[in-house]
DNA sequence: GAGTTTGAAACT
DNA sequence: CAGTTTCAAACTC
């Protein structure tokens, strides 16, 4: 049984394990100054009863340590405030469908991994609509993700792009390639407890994270539980549960996720993001106080990272701070800061300070990293605190409302000292690669990071933090007791919030594709339900006309239902993308501008089809081979604020397809208007409303490239034999049977891959080249034809229209080079032979005849009393008649006489030399008789 | 559309 | 590396 449960810290067993939703520290924009109130929402999970692929346990057990409904709806409706004050786009999820509903307890006896994605949408800008760009840029620029070879533990959630409203992004990815993908948020949390009790969970996000708790980048999820004053978590991958020490309390601000510490005497570090920059504020408001933050100290660093780790294995973890303000003298006004930290500079990350003005200060450290000091006052310039809320949040309030923060990041307007809960690099181990050739070290791309947003475990509330800098992005939450259809938020209209009505089951088994329906109307969104095993990748993706479709991963907490979605967003990525050719040597980066905006990443197989890239905000590096596909076919749009999904073209018509299905059954409306212009390649005929990306391209209106669908019977699509797959495409659209050449068998494939390149290194080039002589095509193989003389489409140089070359073994092989060119040489040739026969046999014919004439015996002088014109044949005359003879075949040749009238006409020729060469003797001779 | 042919890929 | 088998596309009817 799993419970959803309001955290009551104190009264949680130690040892319990809990998922706790983690609220996302969004610091306020450019509005005024927000509440900054952070809810702390645990969910009391019963491990023994949770199911790998069973969610449906999830309940509200009924003590004093829950929320109740009306407390639920307390915190809507603070939240709903906060809100509109903050103009601020929050992202609350809700764990759990029946937040109100039973008292089951926990009986937890096995640990339940899950993974929980978020699709977000995004909506255009950030959430922070004040000028995300200017903040904290540089951190975009550091922020760099290795998504190479991350544990398929990992799912990560793809932030969809911005504004982007193209289909391409409409896309389905698997968790593992979300990953891979730098701004994939990996969201995997253990129960290991058999008692109910808050617990938090802890995101990772591969990539940098405006939170990160935690760890050895070898760590795999990790689950943090708060019980009883203590954090306790327990890291995937870590032989046991790691106990969070240091941390007395989770009521007071200070509190925060500082160190963990297994059972096996492992030390996890919870370290803040990576925060170069210290950040003071005073604090004006006065509401909190001191002693609301006297929770809020540095930890000692007494936990040590796990040895596990190491620089290239880091990744991003997300790490949410809660500090709870000690309203009306009572525990539960949790304050949630998120940092985000990145592998790479786990150390260089710097904590959070959040001092009290007057009081001195309170740090919410992260051990490790230097501490990053905020005051009040500047919390609530953040949007962190605002004067009108702080009251309620602070102490002496009985209620447990919570507010979430859900303003993480300050414009840089508002508060020069810009809190960046993003670390500025991260190196970050995709486990899955969407490419197919798991080449290590080809490429990288620089993508934005991600912020992954906590799931909310009760009330369904659960901010999520969201860089300015990032691109916008809607966060589908489930809701719970909260008011179903319910938007929190987002004053820039971009819907960053989408809340999904606690009556719609987004729940379903475990890799199956739940659909969600935006509020509104306007989108659907696709939730794949991933079991924690982590080899199945869940996706999440959202359809929408004209709406931008993320297609997050997400994980189910039991893998039956999706507990809650988590969105991140992503100011750079970077993806690593790994060409289905190996060979191929170059790899190109695409540096998109850098608008600040981050861009979701388009995944595309080297070899795959390449129906539109954007290049945005994102720097991607492609392969080689993919970028010939780009150049080639591909269109490149300009954008700075989408992010970009690389998928095979097939999968955007997929999710196209699936996208109108869904339209038509579900009969949902766009009815936001989006402002974005810069979309994705968007083949859906119905979106009207801006010109589509597609049709700037040189594809099909569909954007996809054609491309003969296979008919594999035996292979699954994970051979040669397939075009598929030789191709490095996944089959879409295929007549194929028990296909594994998808997303959803990306382990599998990623083996095949690995398998036939393992026969072959070359497997997955091209097979036609180009010769080493000049620009002619080549099969680089050549073929083995041996019936069909190459003249069929069997023989693959036929087929390619080229012709077989000296690599070619082929037996008759009938396909020569016949140029039109090289076909009239060729008959000249052949012309020029048989004249030469003809005159060769003519001269010889006329030759013999004259020795004839010439050697024939003189008759009798008396007889004639004439002299022989034979006297006449000088070499001069012959050469003269063959001359003649020779011109003549010339001319029966020019006017394409026949063989035999040519030869009739030479011998006419000969006999009129004859005559000649007579009557030009009798001359000589008449002139000479007289005498 | 079923059956045959063909040659690449896979296997031995 | 060669021979054989498997496979899917091409082809034929």
């Amino acid at each position: 049984m799993l419970n959803v449960r309001c955290i009551r810290q104190s009264s949680r067993p130690r040892n319990d394990w809990y998922m706790t939703v983690i609220n996302e520290l969004i610091v306020g924009g450019t509005k005024p100054l927000g509440g900054a109130r952070a809810v702390v929402e645990t969910l009391g999970l019963d491990a023994g009863a949770l199911g790998d692929g069973d969610l449906s346990a999830l309940t509200l057990p009924h003590n004093s340590d829950q929320f109740i409904s009306s407390d639920l709806e307390t915190l809507v409706n603070i939240q709903a405030e906060l809100d509109r004050l903050n103009s601020t786009v929050g992202v609350e999820e809700t764990l759990g469908e029946d937040l109100e509903g039973g008292a089951d307890s926990l009986a937890v006896g096995e640990t339940v991994e899950s993974v929980v994605t978020v699709v977000s949408e995004d909506h255009g800008r950030s959430v922070v609509a004040h000028s995300p760009e200017a903040i904290l840029p540089e951190i975009m620029e550091e922020t760099t993700t290795t998504v190479e070879d991350m544990d398929m533990h990992e799912i990560g959630m793809s932030s969809p792009s911005p504004e982007a409203e193209d289909p391409l992004q409409q896309q389905e990815i698997s968790a593992t390639q979300f990953t891979s993908v730098s701004n994939n948020l990996t969201f995997t949390s253990t129960v290991a407890s058999k008692t109910p009790g808050s617990s938090i969970v802890v995101i990772q996000s591969p990539v940098a994270s405006s939170a990160s708790v935690i760890t050895s980048p070898s760590l795999a999820p990790t689950h943090v539980t708060v019980s009883g004053g203590q954090i306790v978590g327990k890291i995937a991958g870590m032989s046991s549960n790691v106990a969070i020490t240091s941390v007395p309390q989770f009521q007071s601000l200070g509190q925060t996720l500082v160190t963990a510490k297994s059972a096996d005497g492992n030390i996890v570090q919870l370290r803040p993001a990576n925060l170069n920059r210290p950040v003071m504020t005073s604090s004006t408001a006065g509401n909190l106080t001191t002693a609301n933050l006297q929770g809020i100290k540095p930890l000692q660093a007494t936990t040590k990272r796990p040895a596990t780790g190491t620089a290239g294995q880091m990744r991003n973890v997300f790490a949410k701070v809660i500090i709870t303000g000690n309203q009306h003298g009572q525990q539960g006004q949790p304050i949630m800061l998120a940092t985000s930290q990145a592998g790479e500079t786990f150390c260089s990350g710097q904590p959070i300070k959040i001092i009290s003005s007057g009081t001195g200060q309170s740090n919410v450290s992260l051990l490790g990293s230097p501490t990053k000091a905020i005051t009040l006052a500047q919390a609530q310039q953040m949007g962190l605190l605002s004067p009108t809320k702080l009251q309620q949040i602070l102490p002496s309030s009985p209620t447990k409302q919570s507010i979430i923060v859900n303003k993480l990041m300050s414009s840089p307007v508002k508060s020069p000292a810009k809190i960046t809960m993003m670390p500025a690099s991260a190196v970050v181990k995709s486990p899955t690669k969407i490419l197919p050739a798991p080449v290590s070290g080809v490429t990288q791309l620089k993508s934005a990071v991600s912020i992954a947003s906590a799931v909310g475990g009760i009330g369904g509330t659960v901010s999520t933090t969201v860089k300015p800098l990032l691109s916008p992005q809607k966060v589908i939450i489930r809701q719970g007791a909260l008011k179903s259809g319910t938007v929190l938020t987002s004053s820039s209209g971009t819907g960053q919030v989408i809340r999904i009505p606690a009556t719609q089951n987004v729940v379903g088994t475990s890799g199956s594709i739940a659909q969600l329906q935006m509020p509104g109307g306007r989108q659907l969104q696709y939730v794949r339900l991933v079991s924690s095993s982590g080899s199945n990748t869940s996706t999440v993706m959202s359809t929408g006309k004209s709406r931008t479709t993320s297609v997050v991963p997400v994980s189910a907490v039991s893998g039956g239902k999706p507990v809650s979605l988590s969105t991140m967003r992503s100011q750079q990525q970077t993806v690593k993308m790994v060409p289905i050719a190996p060979a191929s040597p170059a790899v190109r980066t695409v540096v998109p501008k850098s608008t600040g905006q981050t861009g979701q990443r388009i995944l595309i197989p080297a070899s795959a089809p390449v129906t539109q890239l954007r290049a945005g905000s994102n720097i991607a590096t492609l392969s080689a081979s993919a970028v010939n596909q780009i150049t080639s076919g591909a269109t490149i749009l300009p954008s700075g604020t989408s992010s970009y999904v690389m998928l095979p073209a097939q999968y955007v018509h997929q999710l196209q397809n699936q996208s109108h299905q869904q339209q038509s059954i579900l009969n949902t409306h766009n009815t936001v208007s989006h402002s974005s212009s810069n979309s994705a390649a968007s083949a859906e005929p119905h979106n009207q409303s801006r010109p589509s990306v597609a049709t700037r391209t040189t594809l099909e209106p569909n954007g996809i490239r054609p491309r003969k669908p296979c008919n594999c019977t035996k292979s699954q699509c994970l051979k040669l034999y397939c075009d598929c797959f030789a191709n490095g495409e996944f089959c879409h659209m295929c007549n194929c049977n028990n296909c594994f050449n998808n997303l959803e068998h990306e382990e599998d494939r990623q083996r095949a891959i690995k398998s036939c390149l393992e026969r072959n290194p070359n497997a997955f080039r091209p097979k036609i080249g180009k010769g080493i002589v000049g620009d002619e095509r080549r099969h680089n193989k050549g073929c083995n034809c041996k019936r069909s003389g190459c003249l069929k489409n069997y023989c693959e140089c036929y087929e390619a229209k080229i012709p077989c070359s000296n690599n070619c073994k082929c037996v008759g092989c009938r396909n020569v080079e016949e140029t039109c060119d090289k076909n009239t040489l060729r008959d000249l040739a052949e012309a020029a032979e048989v004249r030469v026969q003809q005159q060769t046999a003519i001269k010889n014919k006329l030759s013999a005849q004259i020795q004839d004439i010439a050697f024939r015996p003189p008759p009798p002088p008396a007889q004639s009393g004439t002299r022989q014109p034979f006297n006449f044949m000088t070499q001069e005359v012959l050469d003269a008649t063959c001359m003649c003879l020779l011109a003549q075949a010339e001319e029966a040749e020019r006017m394409e006489n026949s063989e035999e009238e040519a030869e009739r006409f030479i011998i006419e020729e000969f006999g009129r030399c004859l005559v000649q060469i007579i009557e030009c003797a009798t001359k000589t001779e008449a002139n000479s008789m007289p005498i």
